[in-house]
DNA sequence: TTGATATATTCCGAAACAGGAATATACGAT
DNA sequence: ATCGTATATTCCTGTTTCGGAATATATCAA
């Protein structure tokens, strides 16, 4: 099989730098599409593709105005990379820093046994 | 150009959910590569090479032990994507939604101007 | 209708990955 | 030295992607 889609699921979706680019200037509100590309500098039928990738993913909604397509960000599709990778911020906060060297401290108390 | 590489940034090794899996692994603690293969019901070649490609972007470390080798997690490597998304969080929290529908009031009571 | 602006879609080509199978390497035990 | 276990690497292939250029669609204006 080859590479999971970009599609899929969230995480794939933004493994994208100009993806994650775009939905950073969305997180300040709904834009053009002709905004977005003006403020990233990529050509327009490029800030299309992606966005249709973060409309397939429900990371953006679109709202049509006149002749212009006004994205949103659809934030709360953020939330299980936020989740799963909240899972993992005791391992390199301060205080598991410090319980970590109170294993290290107990482990170096113990009484040295011959191997 | 082409694809983005999976070993290009954390964000695109961590887009393969088998990846994510061994990640999830190993915040219990370093392991050998035949323990994820049993736990995950992968094939060790193919752990062998996500390990490979975490190992990449330094996401774990080797340690040599006899004839296996343990992996272990450098968690730190995953804060630049707990970073990155927390800067979202507010736009789907309680509080924000407040706001948010805070600012939706003041702006119904506005007078009505003709367009 | 014709034209202009805004956006989407299609076609192309060059990567690059993920899985599978087979094989190679490393190390320990006998 | 040889065998067995643990792990890594190679080769292959189907599939997907991103960028670029060109083109198509949509909407508004005159």
């Amino acid at each position: 099989m080859p590479r999971l889609a970009t599609t899929a699921d969230v995480f794939s979706a933004v493994a994208e730098p100009r993806r994650r680019r775009i939905l950073g200037l969305l997180a300040d509100g709904e834009r053009p599409v002709n905004d977005i590309v003006r403020r990233l500098r990529i050509p327009q039928p490029q800030v299309s593709k992606h966005l249709g990738v973060l409309r397939a993913v429900d990371l953006v909604t679109v709202r049509g105005d006149g002749q212009q397509r006004l994205y949103s960000l659809n934030a709360i599709r953020l939330r299980p990379i936020h989740d799963w990778v909240a899972g993992f911020e005791r391992l390199w906060n301060e205080r598991f820093d410090r319980l970590a060297s109170c294993l290290d401290d107990l482990q170096k108390k113990e009484p040295p046994r011959e191997s």
